[in-house]
DNA sequence: CATAGTTTCATACATCTGTTTGAATTGCAA
DNA sequence: TTGCAATTCAAACAGATGTATGAAACTATG
C-alpha cells in the first residue's frame, strides 16, 4: 500500500514547482525530477498533466471554500445569523492572505498555486472554475442578511472589490514592496486583511443609508 | 515602401490574439496565419518571438503612460499643481479601464493586451517591468500633493488598491457579471471608473483627520 | 515458493515549438 | 533593361513536450 508514495510525491512536488514558476514553463520533466519518479508516473497514476492539474485544483479549490464557510459559520453563529460585515468580508478574504502572505517560508504552496489559478486560467481549469460563482453566492447572502439596506448591485460590486484588493495583493505584493521601499510592510498579515476590510466595509456602508454620499463627493 | 505593411499586419495580429489568448498558448504560427504571412516573417522583421512581444509591450506601456500623464497633467494645472485627490485617481485608473472594459467591439485589443501583460508576466517583459514603478511614483507624488496630510504608507496602499480593483474589473469582469446575473453592468464604463475611484477616495481620506476611524470600526 | 497484480523504468513516438536556410520574388535606382 | 538590395517563401532543423509501450522489478497472497 505505501499510502501511494508516488502519487503524493508528485502532487507535492508539482504545487510547488507550478505556485513558483506558473503553468506555462513548468513540464512533466520538470515534476518527476522534482518528485524523483519515474517520467511515466504521471500518465500511469493521473492519466495526463491535464487531470494532474485538475486534481490539485479541486482539491485545494474545496479546501478554500471550506475553511472560507468555516469562518463565515463561526461568525454567523457568534451573532445569531447575522454576521457584521467585517466578519463575513473577513471570511472572504482572510484564507485566502493568510495562504499567500508572510514571510516566505511561511506562505503555503497551496495559496500560491490558488493564486496561479486565478491569474492563468490554463483549460482543464477553466471548466470547473464555474462553481466557484456559487460558493460567491453563499457570501453575497451573508453580506445582505448583514447589511439589509444595500442593493443587490452594491454587494455584488463591494465582494468584487474586496476579492480583487486581496487577491491583487498576493499576486503582486512585489510591486507595493518595490514601491514603497519596504514601507508597506505584506509580511504583517493580519494587518493587510484588517486594511483590505476595512476599505471593502467603507465601499458597501458609506452611501448605505442616505445613498450618493461618496458617490457624489468622488465625482 | 509600403510603409511595412508585414510588420504592421504581425503587430496587429499579435496584439490581439494575445489579448483573447494569453501568451500561453499562442504560437508564431497562430500569429502568421492571421496575419496572412509567412512563417519566417516574424524572425526576419523582429528578430525573435520575445522581441516581438516586447515591442508590442514597450509600445503600449508607453502610451498608456501618456494618456495616464496626460489627464494627471490636465488635472493639476486646473487646480494650480494641485489636483484633487479623484482627479488624480481618476486619471490612474481611467484609461485602463476606458480601453479594457465596453462592449466588446469597443475595447481595445490594446488595454486587453496590457492586461494579459499584467497578468502573465512573460520572461521578455518581466525585465522592462521595472521601469513601471517610476511611472507609479509619479502619482504617489501627486497624491501627496492632494493630500498632505495622508501618510505615504497609506498613499500607496491606496494606489495599490485602485489598481487592483481597475486590473481585476478588466481581468474578470465576466465573473462580476455572471455573479449579478447581469445586475453589474461593466459596460457603463464611466460608472466602473466612478465606483472605484470613488472607495480609492474612502480608502485614501476615512482616517485623514482623525485616523484609525474606519479601522478601529472593521476590528 | 510460486504466481498474479501492481508499480516502476528506460526508451521510443508523434507532434509541436521557434528558428534557420537558401532559393525565389519583388521593388527600385541607375 | 539591368543590377542590386530588400523581402518573401517553402522547406527543413533541432529541441522540447506529452504520451505510449513493453519489459523489468516489486509486493503480497495462496
Amino acid at each position: 500500500m505505501a499510502t501511494d508514495q508516488t502519487r503524493t510525491a508528485i502532487l507535492v512536488a508539482a504545487e510547488r514547482l507550478y505556485a513558483e514558476r506558473g503553468f506555462a514553463d513548468v513540464t512533466l520533466r520538470d515534476i518527476v525530477a522534482a518528485a524523483d519518479v519515474n517520467l511515466a508516473a504521471v500518465n500511469y497514476h493521473f492519466g495526463s498533466k491535464d487531470e494532474l492539474i485538475a486534481e490539485l485544483f479541486v482539491t485545494r479549490s474545496l479546501a478554500l471554500n471550506r475553511e472560507r464557510l468555516r469562518e463565515l459559520k463561526a461568525a454567523e453563529e457568534a451573532g445569531d445569523g447575522r454576521a457584521p460585515i467585517d466578519a463575513v468580508l473577513r471570511a472572504l478574504v482572510g484564507p485566502t492572505l493568510r495562504g499567500g502572505l508572510g514571510p516566505d517560508n511561511a506562505r503555503s504552496t497551496a495559496a500560491r498555486f490558488m493564486i496561479r489559478v486565478s491569474i492563468e486560467s490554463v483549460p482543464p481549469i477553466r471548466r470547473i472554475r464555474n462553481r466557484e460563482i456559487d460558493h460567491l453566492r453563499k457570501f453575497v447572502a451573508a453580506m445582505r442578511r448583514s447589511l439589509p439596506g444595500v442593493s443587490d448591485v452594491d454587494l455584488y460590486w463591494g465582494l468584487h472589490f474586496a476579492l480583487a484588493m486581496a487577491h491583487q495583493t498576493v499576486r503582486d505584493s512585489e510591486r507595493l514592496a518595490k514601491l514603497s521601499e519596504g514601507q508597506c510592510d505584506v509580511d504583517d498579515v493580519e494587518d493587510v486583511i484588517e486594511r483590505v476590510v476595512s476599505v471593502a466595509v467603507m465601499a458597501l456602508t458609506a452611501n448605505a443609508p442616505g445613498k450618493m454620499a461618496a458617490r457624489s463627493l468622488a465625482r
